[in-house]
Formats: structure tokens, sequence, C-alpha cells
DNA sequence: ATGGCTCACATCGTGAGA
């Protein structure tokens, strides 16, 4: 079972990229679960028959213009659970389901713009409730998985340039301890961080200023297992293949293959 | 250098992303 997770930064833009990169032999072929994050289009706008038709199954909440979020499967989705039932939230960031029974969350974490703005706030107030969440969730769902765009950096080894991100956000340290209570208090495992991996690969490159070709990125994009999970996780990488499409998303693929469990 | 690039909007300049 291979699960990935991919910010498309607008399905409508990047739909064709998605399908194609679900047929690459070297790509997201044998891809079981797609976690997508920044759809921007409402559910009306949600190309339904273009995933199904294709013989893949989604469960999607979709919000016009910004955020949105959908599952791409191959295989059921069940008892799918849109945003955090904790939480009232009207952004669409959180979408729930059970596949080929591991219970799998995708979200797409705040921003925050900046550690002084009321979004920083909501951003710390989103984090404090999907830790809620998820320990409900785990507590229900012992094979969890959370999977999507964190929008934080749990580490320096995770930044192009540390020095230079100092007093932003997705570094900041209450961002990273929400992180490391994830992992700490609820017994998660950053699949990535779980085997040998280059140095310096990231998740995320600037559009602006070559960032892509200079490797000036962030990894912000994760796929947390939960501790009775983890141990079935045979690998987990990026894909940096799509990064280099003709328009192409800011982020690119990561994923997680896990053995029968 | 607070810009750069990309996306969406009852679009043609502005807000948001990270």
């Amino acid at each position: 079972m291979i699960v990935a997770s991919w910010n498309v930064n607008s399905l409508n833009v990047r739909l064709s990229q998605v399908l194609e990169w679900l047929t690459s032999p070297q790509g997201g072929a044998q891809v079981d679960v797609l976690c997508l994050q920044e759809l921007k289009l409402s559910d009306e706008k949600f190309p339904l028959t273009t995933f199904t038709q294709a013989g893949l199954q989604v469960a999607y909440a979709g919000q016009k213009t910004y955020n949105g979020v959908a599952l791409v499967s191959r295989h059921p989705i069940h008892d799918v659970v849109i945003n955090n039932p904790f939480f009232e939230d009207p952004q669409r960031r959180l979408i729930t389901g059970t596949i080929n029974n591991i219970r799998i969350i995708c979200a797409y974490f705040p921003n925050g713009e900046a550690l002084e703005s009321q979004k920083f706030i909501y951003k710390l107030a989103w984090l404090d409730a999907l830790h809620g969440y998820l320990a409900e969730q785990v507590r229900l769902f012992p094979k969890l998985i959370l999977a999507g765009d964190f929008n934080i950096a749990p580490a320096d080894d995770d930044v192009y340039n540390p020095a230079a991100f100092e007093g932003l956000t997705h570094v900041s340290p209450q961002e990273r301890a929400h992180f490391f209570r994830f992992i700490e208090e609820l017994g998660f495992k950053d699949t990535y961080r779980m085997f040998e991996q280059a140095a310096k690969t990231y998740t995320w490159w600037d559009y602006r200023n070559l960032g892509f070709k200079k490797n000036q990125g962030l990894r912000i994009d994760h796929i947390l297992a939960s501790s009775v999970l983890a141990p079935y996780c045979r690998r987990a990488w990026v894909d940096k293949a799509p990064r280099k499409n003709l328009k192409p998303s800011d982020h690119a693929p990561v994923l997680a293959e896990f053995s029968e469990h």
C-alpha cells in the first residue's frame, strides 16, 4: 500500500498533471491513495467524472478560491468525515476516510502568514484542535496516517537557509512544538525520517527567484504514521519529477509505502 | 531589494501563498 500527498495549488490547473502522474511508472502508478490539497475549487466544480472514468474513487471537501482537500483512491473509501469535528472552521482543510482498513487524514494546515498575524493565531488554534482530533482518531483507529501540507518544517535540516527563516512562520518554536507533540505524545512517526535520506531534500520550492533550480526549498509536506502502523512502513520518499513539469505546482508529491499489515 | 512567481476573481489590480 502506497500513500502519497501532493499540494497541487489549483486542481483546475493541475488536473492533467495529477492523472498523468498516477499513470507514470516512475511516479504515482503504484500509488493506492493520493491526498490532495489546495484544490481551490468548490464541490460543484470538482472533476468527479474525470477521476471515476480513470477508475479512481474520490472523497472531497472543496472551497471556492482557497483551500480544499481530497482523497483519491484505487480502493473504496469508507466513513468519510469532513473537517475537524472538534473545531468549527469555514475553511476546508481536512478530510478523513478509511481505505484498506487504514484511517487516513488528509490535511492542509494553515500558512500563518507572519508571527504577528491573526492568521498565525488561527494556525495555532487549528493545530491545537488537530491534536485533539488526532488523539481521538488514533484511539479509535490504531492504524492511522496523517498526510498533507503541514506548512511546518520540523527541523533546520528541512530548511534551505535556516538563518533566513529566523522569525518567520513554518519554523517557529510554537509550530514545531505542535509537530513534535504529535510524535512524542501521540506516538506518530515522520515516515520520511525513518529512513536514510539524501541531504537537502525538500517538498516545496518558491516559484520566484529560480527557487527550484537553486534548490531553495522547505520540507513541509509530510506523511505521519501511527505507532501501530509505522513498523510496517518500508520506504518514504519525495518525487521531485512533477516539480519539473511545465506549469508545475510549487509542491512535489511525498510518498510512503507500507507492507501488508 | 518585502521584490521576484502563480493562482483566483462576476479579473485587467489585488490578496494569498510559503
